[in-house]
Parts: structure tokens; C-alpha cells; sequence
RNA sequence: GGGCGAUUAACUCAGUUGGUUAGAGUGCCAUCCUUACAAGAUGGAAGUCGCAGGUUCGAGUCCUGCAUCGCCCACCA
């Protein structure tokens, strides 16, 4: 493997599509089952087929594969199941615009068969577009296994567990009050329907009774339901209206007669206090309607204009039979006032038109008793959900749910398994195909001679429900199923809790029996840096991809990960990610150093689990001392990242990198580097080559691309072949004593650096420095080493005179933990008065500190109910802080009788 | 109406069983083209942790109330 000089500066551009190619093509994506292994297993949350990239997919995707390349190098058989969700509604949606535009027509002008043609060329064309965006993102899905909902065999699935639950009586069909799409003419869930604050109008108007001048005021924000009216409620115990119950008014207009009815639902304060009722067209008054034994009245087509029961309006568009039908009854006098009033409109989540409720005959799934025990495994911790606070949530969700909803008039997706026996609605089967129907038809129903299979779909929450287990090959008994089930995580957005992870849950508890997943991680959303939505209309959506290619995948990565904690949104700002961009930029660069210094001898000892204790003691402090951050920075990492804190683990890794190792370690190194001892080279190459290979270990499952990219630059014996199957790196040895001295040094550098630019001397300057260590470390070798390593470190601004002996001439005197001291001369460079200020002012702040720590370690409550290490921590401190005072005071005598 | 989250430096955000003088990036000021990196180096300024109480030896962190912004659920015509 030959070193080759690495340029200046990463090139993300260059490197990433080879290397991803590369890494799939090398089948290290897949996961071989291993019966003596552990598993580790997350089924991606399926993007629309013919979606396109955004930033939650990039998020999903960097946590995801986070986990997913973490527990590969831990050992584990680790799958990332990919795949794409066919989205019903999403797709049907697109692909009729097209129609529309292209031809001018309809789904209905070409029917369904040919309709259905359209569906499956969009998506052979479009369909793998996304999952090759997902790519560039370094997802690290075994695509062996993808899956698309639907697949033949998931399609199987959904028949499976359609004809389950049939069987079990938990499916059935029937009329009712559902959420109507007119544009779409299908059904949609509850949770399909947003709500909306829009400016509106309440409209007053007058009910009269029968063979009377009088009337009951009414008042109604839609109009146009009058002419589906089948009573006016009021308030039993209302004694405006209490006389009127049981009396008939009259439908303005139509004429129809109505009866005034008294329920308790009525609000008395609200409007006039008196409820019209539209059964057919309000979900409240459909309930009060069926408590009163009202009719029904459907006054409305598919497409919500008015039907042949609005009279003369039939045809018109619900907006406009409403103006037309105001403007009638004000011709009448039966109108009183209008008044504006806020609405809380309906909406479709996709479509974005107005909902109609709307009586018709739908499939429903009964949710009691999934949702219990859905809710079971929540509370019974077989799952976990992260944050926690989303388990309150979710518990909330499933303790009030309504059945499900589950037909959908559309054209693309799982055709509803049941068969109708002889054209008869009322009499059908359920069936995993249609041989079955007619056996279990003829069984049920005797003579059958025709079968006609049911023409709605099933909402894509159905299949996408199965999803962890659909996609192992359930309901067959397959390998996969037996190793990879259940999965590890689910993780994905919050916005999709009920939408599909509680329906997984209950799906997967109906099917499997067991929890689908022990884990649940949910992220928050990406909004943009004002903390707005991103949208297509707003304008303000980043493209990840165009992130990702200006700034480097990892770049992006690292931000989105870095950025947010779970469960919360984030603000995407650019800076951040063009800032994460000179993070990778900078530990490229401490790879060139280490590279560049390489010796022709360096190489096998990088593939050992961690350097031999042998060893490490008999390294320098320098040398010790990263290798112990090293280590600690192993546990602390690796402890972030089992208790999900991706965010935390990340921080961690650019603080060592940035702050300890390129900082401090690499300039520490130059001083045996460039020195003449070539034991002692070879000694500190090896150290960097060490330090900077564990660290490209940890930072893999966060920025894959340039951390492969430098370790395949790396020459060792390379026992895998790619960094990510290399082994997660475990902690060393730490020596805690070694850690002190050196931050000891670095604060004393910090000092001087600091006294110098205090001083305003100029940086080309040297300064000739006296140097003491204390007499606890006298005699040591480490005090020889450590002034050798601050003659390098501080090279160009100092001239270290090396001393154990405090100098006699007036100089600054600046104290470090650990007994360090320095002594710059005053001659030339310092002004007494300011360096007696500048005394003064330490002198201060450690009698302060000195006052603190005396307050408290004089409490008693302190000393005796603090943990004892934390009263220790504070007497050690209260020393140190009286020793450095007794130093300054001591300088401060000297400095005033050398005047 | 019910629930949840946020409020920390000019900006964007961390801060995980309560424990020194609250951190980062960006921006700002000053200095420096030092042989890994100007996508860099060094130093610096900058915060009454939304407000008011409380618990505690000790509160950014726990409790109560309030304010502002945002989200979810419910859907009073």
C-alpha cells in the first residue's frame, strides 16, 4: 500500500461515489446471518417511491446509519433493511397531474386498468431515483434485501394479515359519517384530516315553526348543510326554547319539515343557542342524530356538489350553493346578521382541499384491542420509546383511538382481499386469493356462480404497518425472519408516531406476538435557520444533496447529528455545516502531518485492540497523555452512543480532534519528531499513527467518507479490508496523573501566551523565560520533559531558561496547577506599575476564590451531606488556591523591594 | 378545551442521575501568510441561563405559578 502525499485540502466530491460504489459493490452492506452473533437490525422508514430527497430523509439517514455502521464495527450482524412505500395517495396524486396535463383528462377518462399501466411506468421510472439519492448520503443498507411495499411477497402479507384480522372479526364494513375527499373521491383516517384557523363568516338565520310567524334563531358557519337539516337541537334545560321542543319548523327554501329536538350537547351560550342539524354532513350531528333516530340525509356527490336532495341547487359546488342559497333566504327575510367568525377548517394532508364529511359504506379495522395491548408493551417496557416523553403521547393516542378507517377509493395500491358472492354487497368473503374465496364462498354461501373482488385499495398504512416483518419474509417461516425478527430500532420522526410506529406496534404484536422493535428513536424535524417549516412555496428548503455536494456528505452528517437531541427540532443553518466542512478539513490535515512524517518502519501495530500497557507507561507525558484522552475519550464516546446520545458522542469526537489532538498533541510531537533521536521518532509516529486510527474508528459511523478515505491511506497490514468492519476501538489505559501535568502545562502556556499579548509584545519577539517546577516535581524527569515540551510548543515566543531556581531580577510570575511556574523578565518588556495591577488582580480573585470555598466547606449541611469526593474536590481547590495566593504574595514582596 | 416542547453570548445550538468561575460553532475585536491546515494559528470581549416564588448545604438542571413563541390532540354550530 503505497503513501501517496495527500492534497491540501479534502475534496469530498472526489472521493465519495467511488468510495460508496466501492463499499456496495464489495458486498460489506450485506449481512450474512451468523448464528453465533448477535444481530443488530433497523427497517428503514420507507420513503415514497417516487418522492424526492429532503432533509428528513438525510436525518433519518445519518442516525440510522450511525447505528447501523456502530454496531457493525462492535461485531454484530448488522442489517439496514431499505425500501419504498408505494404511498397511495402521494403517487396517485402525481401521476394524475401528469394526466391532466399531458391529456387533459381524468383517471376516470382512461379507466382503471390503463390507469393502473400509468401508475407502475411512473414508478419504474422514477421509482429508483430516491434510493439513489439515499446513497449519497453513505446510507449503509444492505440493498440485497431492498423491498417496496408492493412487492409480491409483501403484497402476500398484506392479503395475510388482511384475511387475519378478517377471520377474527377485528375488519368489517360499514356506512357511516367518514372524511371525504372530493378531489381525490376517496375516504381518508382522522389522521389524514388537518385543521386549519381560517377568517370565516357565522350566518344567523331564522328556523319558523310550522303554521307560525314564529322562529328559532339559528346560526351555522356552512349554509349550504341547511338543506340537509333533519332537526334543530336546543338545550333541554334552555327556557328560551324549552316550550318549542317537540314542535316542526321548516327547512328555508326547500319547505321540508323538521322536527326541534332537546340534547345536552348543545352549547346554550354559543350562537343563538339553538343547533341546526345536518347528520349526513357534520360528525356531532351525526352523533345526535343517530341518539334521536334522525334521517340521514345525503345532500352531496362524490365530487361535493350538490346532489338531487338540494333542490334546485343540485349541481352547484358546495361554496357556491351556499352564496346562492343566502342570497334566496335573504330574498325570503330569513336571514338575520352575519358575523365574521374564525373557523377551524378541515383539510386533506394531501391534497390540501376542503374534507366533506360524508356518509359511505367503508372497511374499518376495531382498534380496542390492538391498541391495548399496543399499549402494553409501551408501559410493560418491552419498548422503549426516546425521548421518553413521547411514551405519554403515544399512551394518550391509543386510549382515545377510533377505528380505522382502512378502504381508500383509489387505484393504486393493495386491493382490498374480499370477494362479493353474486353481485350481493351484503354477502362476501375475505381470501388470500381467489381460489380461496370461491372455497370459502361456496363453504359459507352453497351456490356461487360469479365473484367479484372488492374494487377499493387499502390505505398504505396497512402495509407499511407490516413493514418490519413484511420485509423478512413474514408470513413465511424464512431464515431472515428467524435471525433478523424482531428488529433492533425504529427510528424516525416524530410526525409519524401514529401514522405508522403505533400501528407497527399493534400489527406487529397481532401477527408476531412479539414487539417489532425494542427501541424507538425519534428525531425532530429540519427547519430552516429562522426555525420555519421548509417548504416548496416558501422557498426556503435546502437540498441535501446540494449541501451535501458543496459542503461534503459528512459535512452535512455531522451538522444534522450534531445539531439537534432527540425528539427536538432543528434549525439548519449553513455556516454550521460549512463549519463542520473545515472539521473534516482539519483532521484530514492531521492526517497529512502524520502521513507526511512517516517513517518507511511504521505500520503493522494499528490493528492490535489498544496499546500494550508495557508500552504505554514507558511513553513520555505528551505521549501518555493523549493516549489517556484517547481512552477516555473511547468509553465516554461509546457510552454516548449506547445511550443515544449520537449528538453528545459526536461533540466529543471534534473536541478531541480539533482541541486535544491537533492543537496540542501534534505540536507537542514535532519536539521528538524533529529531534535527532530516532528511538524517539519512531516512538511518536507510532503514537500518532495510534491516536489518529482509533479516532478515524470513532468518527467512521458519523463522517464514513473521509474517514475511510484517510485510513485507506494508512499503511497497516489492514486485516479488513475497508474501515467499516474494522473493530469499534475499546478503552486503554488511562493515566490520571499524566492528564493533570500536562493541562498543568497547557495552562501555563495559556499564561504566558496571554501576558505577552497583555503586554502587547510583538509575536516575532522571543522572551527569554524562567522556568520552575515546584519541588514536588524537582527531581522528577517529568519536570525536564515538560519545560523541553513548552521551549517547543511556545518555540517561536519564547527563550526558556530552564531553572529550578527563582530568578532574582523583577519579572512577570505566572503559576500553573500542578507546582508550574514561569518568570518573564520585566527588562524591556514589563512595566512595573502594570504588572504590580496585574498582581494585584490574580491576588484578588484567589482570595475570592479562597472566600467561597471557606463559606462552604464551613457548612456544615456542605461537608456533611455532600458526597465526600466533591468536599474533597473543594479543600483540594481551597489549597491550591491559598498556595497561588501565597505565591503572588510572595512576588509582589520581592517586586516592591527590587524597586 | 387538554397535553407537550422551547426560552442559555449578537446569531444557531449543547449542557444526561443537582456539585468549582455555564460551553461550542458562527460573528465581533486585536495580532500573525510559524515548514499539516488562512477551510488556519494565538489572545480577547461578550451570558442577572424568560419572569416570580419554593425545595436544597448547593438550582441552568427539581417543584409551583406566570409570560412569550411553537407543536400535537380534541373540533362549539
Amino acid at each position: 500500500m503505497p503513501t501517496q502525499e495527500l492534497p491540501k485540502t479534502y475534496n469530498p466530491r472526489e472521493v465519495e461515489e467511488s468510495l460508496y460504489k466501492w463499499w456496495e459493490e464489495s458486498g460489506f452492506f450485506r449481512a450474512e446471518i451468523d448464528w453465533t452473533k448477535e444481530s443488530f437490525v433497523i427497517a428503514i422508514p420507507p420513503p415514497n417511491v417516487t418522492g424526492e430527497l429532503h432533509m428528513g430523509h438525510a436525518m433519518f439517514v445519518t442516525l440510522e446509519d450511525i447505528m447501523t455502521r456502530y454496531h457493525r464495527m462492535r461485531g454484530k450482524v448488522a442489517l439496514w433493511l431499505p425500501g419504498t412505500d408505494h404511498a397511495g395517495i402521494a403517487t396517485q396524486l402525481q401521476v394524475e397531474k401528469l394526466l391532466m396535463q399531458t391529456e387533459g383528462k381524468t383517471r376516470w377518462d382512461v379507466g382503471r386498468a390503463d390507469f393502473e399501466d400509468m401508475l407502475w411506468e411512473w414508478k419504474e421510472r422514477y421509482g429508483g431515483y430516491i434510493t439513489k439519492q439515499l446513497r449519497r448520503l453513505g446510507a449503509s443498507c444492505d440493498w440485497s434485501r431492498e423491498r417496496f411495499t408492493l412487492d409480491e411477497g409483501l403484497s402476500e402479507a398484506v392479503k395475510e394479515a388482511f384475511v387475519r384480522l378478517f377471520d377474527k372479526g377485528l375488519i368489517y364494513r360499514g356506512t357511516y359519517l367518514v372524511n371525504w375527499s372530493p378531489n381525490l373521491q376517496t375516504a381518508v383516517s382522522d389522521l389524514e384530516v388537518e385543521y386549519s384557523t381560517e377568517p370565516g363568516t357565522l350566518y344567523f338565520f331564522k328556523y319558523l315553526l310550522k303554521d307560525s310567524d314564529d322562529f328559532i334563531p339559528v346560526a351555522t358557519t356552512r349554509p349550504e348543510t341547511i338543506l340537509g337539516d333533519t332537526a334543530v337541537a336546543v338545550h333541554p334545560e334552555d327556557e328560551r326554547y324549552r316550550h318549542l321542543v317537540g314542535k316542526t319548523v321548516i327547512v328555508p327554501i326547500l319547505g321540508r319539515e323538521i322536527p326541534v329536538i332537546a340534547d345536552d350537547y348543545v352549547e346554550r351560550e354559543f350562537g343563538t343557542g339553538a343547533l341546526k342539524i345536518t347528520p349526513g354532513h357534520d360528525p356531532n350531528d351525526y352523533e345526535i342524530g343517530k341518539r334521536h333516530g334522525l334521517p340521514i340525509l345525503n345532500i352531496m356527490n362524490k365530487d361535493a356538489t350538490l346532489n338531487e336532495e338540494g333542490g334546485s341547487y343540485a349541481g352547484l359546488p358546495r361554496e357556491e350553493a351556499r352564496t346562492r342559497l343566502w342570497a334566496d333566504m335573504q330574498a325570503a327575510g330569513l336571514t338575520i346578521r352575519e358575523q365574521p367568525h374564525e373557523l377551524n377548517v378541515p383539510r386533506t394532508q394531501r391534497g390540501g382541499e376542503i374534507v366533506e364529511p360524508m356518509v359511505s359504506t367503508q372497511w374499518f379495522v376495531k382498534m380496542d384491542e390492538m391498541a391495548a395491548k399496543g399499549l402494553a408493551a409501551v408501559r410493560g417496557g418491552d419498548i422503549r420509546i426516546i425521548p421518553e416523553r413521547f411514551e405519554k403521547v403515544y399512551y394518550n393516542w391509543l386510549e382515545n383511538i377510533r377505528d380505522w378507517t382502512i378502504s381508500r377509493q383509489l387505484w393504486w395500491g393493495h386491493r382490498i382481499p374480499i370477494w362479493y358472492v353474486d353481485g350481493d354487497e351484503e354477502r362476501f368473503v375475505a381470501a388470500r386469493d381467489e381460489a380461496e374465496a370461491w372455497e370459502r364462498a361456496r363453504a359459507q354461501f352453497g351456490e356461487v356462480s360469479r365473484l367479484d373482488q372488492e374494487e377499493d385499495v387499502l390505505d398504505t398504512w396497512f402495509s407499511s404497518g407490516l413493514w418490519p416483518f413484511s420485509t423478512l419474509g413474514w408470513p413465511n417461516d424464512t431464515e431472515d425472519l428467524r435471525y433478523f425478527y424482531p428488529t433492533s430500532v425504529m427510528e424516525t420522526g416524530y410526525d409519524i408516531l401514529f401514522f405508522w410506529v403505533a400501528r407497527m406496534i399493534m400489527m406487529g404484536l397481532e401477527f408476531t406476538e412479539q414487539a417489532p422493535f425494542h427501541t424507538v428513536y425519534l428525531h425532530g424535524l429540519v427547519r430552516d435557520e429562522q426555525g420555519a417549516k421548509m417548504s416548496k412555496t416558501k422557498g426556503n428548503v435546502i437540498d441535501p444533496l446540494e449541501a451535501a455536494g458543496e459542503y461534503g456528505t459528512d459535512a452535512l452528517r455531522f451538522t444534522l447529528v450534531t445539531g439537534a437531541t432527540p425528539g427536538q427540532d432543528m434549525n439548519l443553518n449553513m455556516e454550521r455545516v460549512e463549519a463542520n466542512r473545515n472539521f473534516a478539513n482539519k483532521l484530514w490535515n492531521t492526517a497529512r502531518f502524520t502521513l507526511h512524517n512517516l517513517g518507511a518502519e511504521e505500520r503493522a501495530e494499528i490493528d492490535t485492540p489498544h496499546m500494550p500497557e508495557a508500552r504505554f507507561v514507558a511513553l513520555p507525558l505528551a505521549e501518555r497523555w493523549i493516549v489517556s484522552r484517547l481512552n477516555q475519550l473511547i468509553a465516554e464516546a461509546t457510552r454516548h452512543i449506547e445511550e443515544y446520545n449520537f449528538g453528545e458522542a459526536g461533540r466529543a469526537l471534534y473536541n478531541f480532534i480539533w482541541g486535544e489532538f491537533a492543537d496540542w498533541y501534534i505540536e507537542a510531537a514535532k519536539t521528538r519528531l524533529y529531534s535527532d533521536d530516532e528511538a524517539a521518532q519512531h516512538e511518536t509516529r507510532a503514537v500518532l499513527l495510534h491516536v489518529l486510527e482509533r479516532t478515524l474508528r470513532l468518527l467512521h459511523p458519523f463522517m464514513p467518507f473521509i474517514t475511510e478515505t484517510i485510513w485507506q491511506n494508512l499503511p497497516h497490514a489492514k486485516e479488513t479490508p475497508s474501515l467499516m468492519l474494522a473493530a469499534w476501538p475499546e478503552p486503554g489505559p488511562v493515566d490520571a496523573e499524566a492528564i493533570a501535568q500536562f493541562e498543568a502545562l497547557q495552562d501555563l502556556i495559556r499564561a504566558i501566551r496571554n501576558t505577552r499579548q497583555e503586554y502587547g509584545v510583538e509575536p516575532a519577539r522571543k522572551i527569554a523565560a524562567t522556568i520552575v517546577a515546584a519541588r514536588n516535581f524537582a527531581e522528577v524527569e517529568a519536570s525536564r520533559e515538560m519545560i523541553a515540551l513548552l521551549a517547543r510548543l511556545d518555540e517561536q515566543a519564547l527563550q526558556i531558561l530552564p531553572s529550578l531556581d527563582t530568578p532574582q531580577e523583577q519579572a512577570a510570575h505566572l503559576v500553573a496547577g500542578e507546582g508550574l511556574e514561569a518568570y518573564l523578565p520585566l527588562a524591556g518588556m514589563v512595566d512595573l506599575e502594570r504588572e504590580m495591577a496585574r498582581l494585584r488582580e490574580q491576588m484578588e480573585q484567589a482570595r475570592g476564590e479562597i472566600e467561597r470555598l471557606n463559606v462552604r466547606l464551613a457548612n456544615p449541611g456542605f461537608v456533611n451531606k455532600a458526597a465526600p469526593n466533591i468536599v474533597q474536590g473543594a479543600r483540594d481547590q481551597l489549597h491550591a488556591a491559598q498556595e497561588r495566593l501565597g505565591k503572588l504574595e510572595e512576588r509582589q514582596v520581592a517586586l516592591n523591594s527590587g524597586r
